[in-house]
Parts: C-alpha cells; sequence; structure tokens
DNA sequence: GGCTAAGTGTAAATTAGCCGACATTTTGCT
DNA sequence: AGCAAAATGTCGGCTAATTTACACTTAGCC
C-alpha cells in the first residue's frame, strides 16, 4: 500500500488523534491491509502473529465456534472500530473468524507487540487506549445485562435502538438504517431463534412501528421503542 | 491509616508489583481506608468524586436497581480484586451499591485522577492495567457468554467450578468453599428464581454431588461437575 | 427464651419462546 | 431466463423455568 495512506488511516482515527504527524510516521505500524467483500471469510487465526486490527470500511461480525459446532455472534465491528487481541492477552483456546457482512471491507492491522511498544513510549496514548477498552468493557457489560435480564421482545427494541443511533440515519423521528443483517443475524446477536425474531419484526411491521426490508430498515418513531 | 500500612497495601496487588517501593512511597495515593462487617451497603456514589477500590479482605456484591427497584447482581468482588470504576470514564446514571457479604472487610480507595496521573507518568503500569482491565473483560465475557447460551442446571455447576476454583480448599478431588451466600444470591449471580436454585442444589445433595449448608458447600468431586 | 425476619423447601399453574416442519419468496449464478 | 440456495413466513407441540402460594427452619435480637 501507498505510504502516505497508511499514515492517513491511523490518523484517522480518534485514538491516535493525540499523536502529531510526524510522531505517526515515526511510529509506522501498519504491517498489514486487505480488502474483502460480502461473504468472505477472515480468519484473524491463532497460529498467526497475534494482531490488532482496524476496520476501515463497511461491516464484520465476529463469529465463534464452540464445541458443538454452534455459531455465535461475538461482535458486530463497525467502520472505524477496532478488534481483535483488545485486552493485549493472547488466547489461543477459541475459534474465531470474522464473516465480511456489507459489500466489501478494507482493514487494516499491526502487530500487538508493535503496539506495545508505541503504548509504552507514549503514556498520553495508552491512557486513551485504556479509556478505550473500558468503554468497550461497558458497551458489553451493558448489552449482556440486556439480553438476561429483559424478555425476547425488548431486546430486539433494544438492539433496534443501539442500532439507529449508531448507524441510522435520523430525519425528524424517522430513522433510516441500513440493513447489511439477515434476520438469522439479528435473531444471533438479540440471543433468540430466528422464528420468534421474524414474529416479532413482522408483528412491529403490522403495528407501524417500523418498515422492513432487506437493503434497509426505517423506525418510524424512535422515541416510541 | 498508618502511612507504612498505605504503601503495603499497593504494593501487595499484583497489578503494582513491577514498581518499586520507593516509586510506591512518591505516589501516595491512597486516600481513603474504610472497615465494614456484614449486611452493610457502601455506596461510591455518583455524587462523590469518582475513585477506584481496593478490596484487601472479604467479600461483597455489587448490586444496581434499575428503575422498576428490582434488585441485579453486576459482580462479586474478592479480596485483591479492584472495583469501582475501572474503565476510567465517569458515570452517573446508573445507581450501584456494594453490599458486605462476609463478616468484615476492609477497603482502600484513591481518586480517579490520581490514578491516571500515575499511570501517565509510568507507561509500563498502564500496559499492565490495561491488561488487567482485558483480562476481566474476558472473564465477564465468559460468564455472560454462559448464562446466555446454556440452562440453568448448567449454570449453577459452572459457577460452582469457578468459586471452588477461586476460593475453595481442596482435599483431593473434594472442594470446600466457605458459602457467604444465600441461594437467593446464588439464584440472582446464575440469573434465575430462587426456586429454581434451590431446586437444583438438593438435587445435587440428594445425588451425592456436594453438601449444602449455609457456612458451607463442599463439593465431593470437582471432577464430575 | 421467645419473637420476627430472613432464608429454605415444595408443589401446581402458567407461559415464553425453542424446535421441527413445512411453504413461499428472494437472491445470486451460469 | 432458469435453477439452486439462501432468506423469510407461519404454525402447533413441547419444555424449561417463572410465578404464585404457602409451610417450615434457622438466625438474630430484645
Amino acid at each position: 500500500m501507498y505510504e502516505e495512506l497508511k499514515y492517513w488511516y491511523l490518523r484517522d482515527h480518534k485514538l491516535f488523534r493525540t499523536l502529531s504527524f510526524s510522531q505517526i510516521k515515526q511510529l509506522c505500524i501498519i504491517t498489514g491491509f486487505k480488502k474483502a467483500s460480502k461473504g468472505e471469510i477472515i480468519y484473524f487465526s491463532s497460529s498467526d502473529v497475534p494482531r490488532i486490527f482496524l476496520l476501515k470500511k463497511g461491516n464484520i461480525k465476529i463469529v465463534a465456534l464452540d464445541s458443538n459446532g454452534n455459531e455465535t455472534i461475538k461482535d458486530i465491528i463497525q467502520k472505524g472500530d477496532l478488534f481483535g487481541e483488545l485486552t493485549l492477552e493472547t488466547d489461543n483456546k477459541n475459534e474465531e473468524y470474522a464473516k465480511v457482512l456489507s459489500d466489501d471491507v478494507a482493514i487494516c492491522s499491526f502487530l500487538m507487540s508493535d503496539f506495545e511498544d508505541l503504548l509504552l513510549r507514549n503514556p498520553t496514548l495508552a491512557l486513551s487506549y485504556t479509556k478505550f477498552v473500558g468503554l468497550k468493557m461497558k458497551r458489553i457489560k451493558n448489552n449482556y445485562a440486556n439480553l438476561i435480564s429483559k424478555d425476547a421482545k425488548t431486546r430486539l427494541y433494544q438492539f433496534l435502538k443501539d442500532w439507529a443511533e449508531q448507524e441510522g440515519v435520523r430525519e425528524g423521528n424517522s430513522v433510516a438504517i441500513e440493513n447489511y443483517l439477515t434476520q438469522n443475524d439479528i435473531a444471533q446477536i438479540i440471543c433468540t431463534s430466528r422464528q420468534t425474531a421474524t414474529q416479532l419484526l413482522n408483528e412491529m411491521e403490522t403495528n407501524q412501528l417500523l418498515n422492513y426490508n432487506r437493503k434497509e430498515i426505517i423506525i418510524r418513531d424512535i422515541t416510541k421503542l
């Protein structure tokens, strides 16, 4: 990839804003760059050197396979998110991979060890990163708390609200979301069966709460969810 | 409190082992110390300055109240654990408090801002702390994954295994755990009703898997859980 | 010692939502 | 265009687990 582009990719992320351009240039930690298109599976396998990834464009889902071969959606990663071993701890047990959801994605990556060196040399960045990881933890905690204590309907509503907030285009009280998920994906995210998710979505449609199709979800009035 | 003791409290924690004694002495960040006994409620309320707490002795549970007044157990904190705003982000929304489970506890605390300064001056510590938070996140993730995908029985078994591993005294394949939780507490932790938890525990007792009473739980053969 | 509140035991009624079993629709591919 | 595969729609039976309801036991306190 073009050297200039590398720096730009990093500099663009809010985490690295505290660094000056020349600092970023010195670091030069990006070691990989990859493009992929819909449906592709990207392994960030345990055999490889531990890396941290930065999703520049598109959406992917992180999927884990348990011992029975069941797929579980661990996370949905959006443009600008870091993913991989954010905890800076290598973990070779679990078999995880990423699947591309949007039409195409761009991912860049750097070695965990390089990133650690970088953090050691930049205390301010280290602090930002710590907060960043902490924030992520808080989000995950809240999500899970929802999953456990609420029923499927509430979970779906909450998920739609979150999704709308993160990616939706608001116009008055109505929000349009680009729908790159199948109903099965949604079901997995809110931890219910595909059938239940389908039912609930149709119910919402008949109740005039939203318009659903495979390309787009329009929430009529976000304040009513 | 005695100045010397302060340093010892910090130095004793694995997070601060990388620092030399003189470094710790310079920091002097501990600003609070507290003892409390069973049943007491400790607020680390939103009105106060944000703090990070370190549990030196005993056990507490972190409880959250939702808008309906329902109690949810967020976390069980054991000796040596840090708790509070580990994410370094103040969050004034949620109403959380800690309740003492063991006969008595000792807690020390320091200001989040002091801790941030400390991290800025010690990049190595910042890195350790990030890993520490990350590890905590991983544990939480695993717990939740269990809660969601498994049935109540499996959840109880997993919880007992974890508990035994963390605090149990092993003798051959049998493990004795000091039981400072009520059946209701256990039920809340594994996210089920009190009745179901009672039933399952009694079932395990009749199946000779464990001996349960209010003071102690003895798991007959940990390998069979 | 006796009272009260907290904790534990047990059972029946009810229910959310999973599962299996399809039909139908849409998409992607050659 | 035509085919196969993926995604969506719909239905009842089934089951784990919540809820409601109440009896019993233990612990703490005056």
